[in-house]
DNA sequence: CTGACTGCAAAACTTTTGCAAGAAG
DNA sequence: CTTCTTGCAAAAGTTTTGCAGTCAG
């Protein structure tokens, strides 16, 4: 996964510095969408030194670049995932913030049918949809 | 529709004034998702001053007034649509950030099977969900 | 080498807070 | 009257930008 990232973007003509390189495994070892912040402070925490504006400008960049996709969960500012394979959805705490990842693939099959009516009766092609469910998660139901 | 949350609000003690007044019409009349600094732009709009805090203010106390809910149109800050009876979801445009209101059918179906399941198996009860759809509109497909 | 990246500092925004004055009920 | 609501000012927090120095390729 790491590899193949890097590899895509050298393709492009773009360079691995050692702070883009440390951005990608970030998103790719994530266990939810990393909002800036959060990045930054992972980088504090293994006591890297990367300025804000550049962590923004990462973010621009891997945006543009369509290798992660922004993600609102609620409350704070936008948070970013990884574009992987696996096409999935996410399942919000309001309470406390957890996600749990979620493929319901019942759904997707409708979403599908839903897009392609769409495109027919509207003339408008979708490019992707998100899908987020919100509740309170087992540890804050109580 | 705004007598009626009107009324709601004295119910609970709230007091009505003007400019909770005026944010609720603001609200039933906005045809897509408002942020905060386009509710104010439509106060200026109309030459009523108002402070920024206020309408912040406002903004978190129909959240917890269950009137408004938290849409995320992409790119700019969260976005907020009044709670009608009809549950709809959203198509966003990408460039001109055009929302069409949706409500597919099948899917919502498919969506409360998977919400069940998602109790039994999880033990998490679901209290809602967010579903948007992303693209460019027809006038910006060109 | 050379242009893509980065850090820094400052600016531009957005959102929040404490406090005193104002007004709804 | 009482206390909820508002405006103001200031703080806090987030994101963007210009510029000069650095370094990946």
């Amino acid at each position: 996964m790491k590899s193949k990232t890097i590899n895509f973007l050298k393709a492009q003509g773009h360079r691995i510095t050692p702070v883009r390189e440390r951005i990608i495994e970030i998103f790719i070892n994530a266990e939810y969408p990393l909002n800036a912040k959060q990045i930054l402070d992972l980088f504090k925490r293994d006591k890297i030194k990367v300025h804000r504006a550049t962590v923004y400008r990462e973010i621009e960049f891997f945006l543009s670049n369509e290798l992660i996709h922004p993600v609102y969960l609620g409350q704070e500012s936008i948070s970013y995932e990884i574009n992987k394979q696996e096409h999935h959805h996410h399942f919000v705490c309001e309470k406390c913030g957890k996600v749990i990842d979620v493929n319901p693939i019942g759904v997707e099959k409708e979403l599908e049918k839903f897009e392609n009516l769409f495109r027919k009766e509207q003339g408008i092609k979708i490019k992707r949809h998100a899908l987020k469910f919100f509740g309170f998660c087992k540890k804050c139901q109580k």
